[in-house]
RNA sequence: GCCGGGGUGGCGGAACUGGUAGACGCAGGGGACUUAAAAUCCCCUGGCCCUUGCGGCCGUGCGGGUUCGAUUCCCGCCCCCGGCACCA
């Protein structure tokens, strides 16, 4: 081999794969095409930071592998990619570097677009689409103004989650304990005015919908149950006799009621201050009031403290009165903020009891009959047997439930109800960078909506961002003041802009058709896709993300724009890219930029390395030693499939099974070579077909192909090669089923190697099942559970046959030496077990 | 506390509905090629035992059980990760 030609077959990633971007860019590959059974591939936009990190570089490679794999298929596969553009970081970045957020936005979409290209994902880019764009987020105003029209959009006070680090206010979901999803500061309780969007009206359809998402993870699923947070129970209506009135608790557990001996309030609730004036030390119980009402949620839960409010309340099961207290632990924002207490079936009210020595009367005894002690040192909580409960004496736990219920309805005093953990979605942001609420504020009219035909409301570009980091929208005048729509008198337009994750509920909707422009969907187009086939991103948004698009599918099926009840039919959430112990970040100081890895390696090792090293939806180890790794094994691809004399002139199809030695080009090798070359490489197509498109399991799609090329070398090396045929074909088929994981050298030795059809025009290979049966197979010979031989067997050999082969084997003669066999087990596959 | 997911070599990880545990890769060892090194190609590599023979014992977090046979199923624990949590 001269210098020259050895310089043509070395592997150069950089250029093959520079040449292969720009060949699919030119012939638009990744375009939706065929006739094939659509499927609608999607991974989760990436806000637009600055530069991709390993992490999207995992999430899309998923992506990319499943979306050639299946367009391979012969699937119609839709791949779009788009952009998050929205968020707070622009704004940060423009106050410090002096930059407009809409500049620095697309700049960094345009160096991450480029990114992306360069790392070879097939997306189809006449589909991109900005949330930033006035284009986009004009029909997200409409439909804001349409959930106005049907309530499903209002406007309260409320105390909400206040971010100041972020200067806004944040959603339920969007707070961590009680620090802000996005960088960890600190969350306080601030009262304000905002909109809220009502999710808790379709509580019940979110938490019933989780049912039918079996392509989902069991662990989102419940993620999204918890968060819903749905429980059954009863609201029973409490006489106040120091006051004219009653007071509404909720409980879940109304066999307990016999047992209760007080009623205790939140600090919050309206008619805390109110008691506290009809007869109990009013001084003592408006301190109390102030000072648990300044706690936050951490410090109320250091201890359980009360004070009495001088009031009591009629049990409406049995006429007891019962003192009425303020306790630190009841929740306003949970169920009527108003608890009946039972002390001894209830551990928050025990302790509360203890300290305040109210009564523990005991109504419940365990199912099993057991004695609990004489003294309680804890509250009994389970179900159990009722006792000391009028007639109600002797049922279960959940008999009594039932029962009392009914009674306490029959009554007028009570009423079965259900309560949600859910809270609404506010959606008001204190933010520049976002998309304009479309309402107007006027002093005859209030609140009025801009009308739909003025939409968009367009958010201004040219501005100067605030130095104390505030939105610069009150202030401008041209934007502010507006002639109300209604009555045309001054006004004022509202300056709060949406929560971005607004944005993300629909832009898997506007993909199908992001060019409509007097519309926001083509009815067709949303026919055709939707629900999308497999959704792919990060676990963080179980119940953010994931919740709200779900909430706004069925807002968008009710206003009319969809007939579809779930957006993601599956769902793969992908593990974190963990390095020396630790999520990659900036801060930790651990992060490897995909950049320096694309250059140093390309694009193909940066994308094997991060398919190979663990399943999906594990977090992934980097190691700088696997992606070497990666990168040996591409080449030594390439060095098996383009490093080859006849490279050009070599054939790619299956030559059948040529078994009576017929048709051979060499008519030398012996046929054994050849069959087990051909078994092997429809084993590997049909292992990889399977590891890719059912389980998703691409590590050990990867390692398959690995142990094709493996026997191949071997075979090389061996002497007892199979014929050229056989070696070209399941050479061929290496590249065929790399194709996906690594697209560019793929092309390119297939090119290379064999040349027309081109890989891109050749489906997906089918395995041939015929080519897996073997003539023999050994047979693991276990005595007493432990192999001790191994024989070979035809094939097709019956049971009795597998196992006198087993008994006649020298070794298990030896080994039984005279034993008598008691019973021979042949498993059902490859394996006898004889036991003496 | 409740819910979900895990615990397998030095490391990342394999093992389909119970059937030869450790595929594949990394790291390590040996060999071939080379003046030499790198690269490449081949072989070995769970632990402990008598080197003695294609050998024996132990081994999938721990303890039991079911089974001819258990990483896999059942019961009881321990530990790790994630979610929810004074939710009445």
């Amino acid at each position: 081999m001269t210098d020259s030609s050895r310089k043509d077959v070395a592997y150069d990633p950089k250029a093959i794969e520079l040449a292969w971007q720009d060949r699919w860019a030119h012939t638009g590959a990744a375009r939706a095409r065929g006739e094939g059974e659509p499927f609608y591939l999607l991974e989760m936009f990436p806000y637009p930071s600055g530069r991709i990190h390993m992490g999207h570089v995992r999430n899309y490679t998923i992506g990319d592998v499943l979306a050639r794999f299946h367009a391979a298929r012969g699937r119609k596969v839709l791949h779009p990619m788009g952009w998050d553009a929205f968020g707070l970081p622009a704004e940060q970045a423009a106050i410090k570097r002096g930059v407009p957020p809409a500049k620095w936005t697309r700049e960094n979409i345009d160096t991450m677009r480029e990114q992306l290209r360069r790392m070879g994902f097939s997306y189809d880019w006449d589909r991109e689409l900005a949330t930033c764009e006035p284009d986009y987020y004009r029909w997200e105003q409409l439909f804001f103004v349409r959930m106005l029209e049907r309530d499903l959009a209002y406007r309260k006070s409320a105390r909400v989650n206040w971010c100041d680090e972020c200067g806004t206010v944040l959603a339920n979901e969007q707070v961590d304990g009680d620090e802000c999803w996005r960088g960890h500061s600190p969350v306080r309780q601030r009262e304000l005015d905002q909109w809220f969007l009502r999710i808790t009206r379709y509580a019940d359809e979110l938490l019933s919908g989780l049912d039918g998402l079996d392509g989902w993870p069991e662990k989102v699923v419940t993620m999204q149950r918890n968060w819903i947070g749905r429980s059954t129970g009863v609201e029973v209506d409490f006489e106040l006799c120091e006051y004219e009135g009653s007071l509404t608790v909720f409980t879940t557990r109304a066999d307990t009621l016999f047992g209760s001996t007080f009623v205790s309030l939140a600090v919050e609730h309206p008619l805390a201050r109110e008691l506290a004036s009809r007869g109990g030390d009013e001084a003592a119980v408006l301190e109390f009031i102030e000072r648990i009402a300044r706690q936050t949620p951490e410090e109320r839960a250091q201890g359980k403290e009360g004070v009495f409010t001088g009031c009591h309340a009629v049990n409406p099961i049995n006429g007891s009165q019962v003192p009425v207290y303020l306790a630190n632990f009841v929740l306003m924002e949970y169920g009527t903020g108003a608890v009946m207490a039972v002390p001894a079936h209830d551990q928050r009210d025990f302790e509360f009891a203890e300290r305040y020595q109210i009564p523990v009367v005991r109504v419940i005894g365990p199912a099993d009959g057991a004695e609990l002690p004489e003294v309680l040192t804890e509250a009994f909580t389970d179900d159990g047997v009722l006792h000391d409960s009028d007639a109600f004496s002797g049922k279960t736990s959940a008999d009594a439930r039932e029962a009392i219920a009914k009674e306490l309805t029959r009554g007028g005093k009570g009423r079965q109800v259900v309560n949600y953990r859910l809270r609404d979605w506010g959606i008001s942001r204190q933010r520049y960078w976002g998309a304009p609420i479309p309402v107007v504020y006027c002093d005859a009219c209030g609140v009025v909506p801009v009308p739909e035909d003025e939409l968009p409301v367009v958010l201004p570009t040219e501005v100067t961002l605030l130095e104390g980091g505030g939105s610069p929208l009150p202030q401008l005048e041209d934007f502010v003041n507006v002639d109300c729509p209604r009555c045309s008198a001054p006004a004022r337009r509202e300056t709060d802009t949406m929560d971005t994750f607004v944005e993300s509920s629909w832009y898997f909707l506007r993909y199908t058709r992001p060019d409509l422009a007097d519309a926001p969907f083509d009815p067709a187009a949303l026919a055709e896709w939707l629900p999308v086939t497999q959704y792919i991103g990060g676990v963080e948004h179980a119940v953010l993300h994931l919740l709200y698009s779900r909430f706004f599918t069925r807002v968008l099926r009710d206003l009319g724009w969809l007939e579809l009840d779930e957006p993601f039919a599956r769902l793969l959430t992908q593990g974190m890219v963990i390095k020396d112990g630790a999520k990659m970040s900036k801060s930790k100081g651990n992060v490897v930029d995909p950049d320096e890895l694309v250059q140093r390696y390309g694009a193909d090792t940066a994308r094997l390395f991060s398919m190979f090293a663990a399943p999906p939806e594990k977090d992934l180890d980097w190691s700088e030693r696997g992606v070497e790794g990666a990168y040996r094994f591409i080449a030594r691809v390439w060095r098996l499939a383009v490093a080859d004399p006849r490279c050009g002139s070599a054939g790619w199809e299956d030559p059948g099974d040529r078994s009576d030695g017929s048709d051979r080009s060499d008519g030398q090798t012996p046929p054994a070579a050849d069959r087990a070359l051909r078994s092997m490489t429809h084993e590997t197509i049909a292992r990889v077909t399977h590891d890719i498109g059912d389980r998703m399991h691409f590590n050990t799609a990867v390692a398959a192909i690995m142990e094709l090329v493996n026997e191949i070398y071997r075979g090389r090396e061996s002497g007892e090669s199979a014929g050229e045929a056989a070696v070209d074909c399941a050479v061929a088929t290496v590249l065929r089923l790399l194709a996906p994981f690594v697209p560019h050298i793929a092309a390119e030795a297939w090119e290379r190697r064999i040349g027309e059809p081109a890989l891109e025009d050749v489906p997906w290979p089918d395995h041939d099942p015929s080519a897996l049966v073997k003539d023999s197979v050994e047979i693991a010979v276990q005595i007493n559970g432990k192999v001790r031989a191994r024989v070979t067997v035809a094939a097709d050999a019956d049971r009795e046959a597998v196992a006198a082969a087993a008994l006649s084997e020298e070794r298990v003669i030896a080994e039984l030496s005279g034993r008598e066999p008691r019973k021979t087990v042949v498993g059902p596959c490859r394996l006898v077990n004889i036991v003496v």
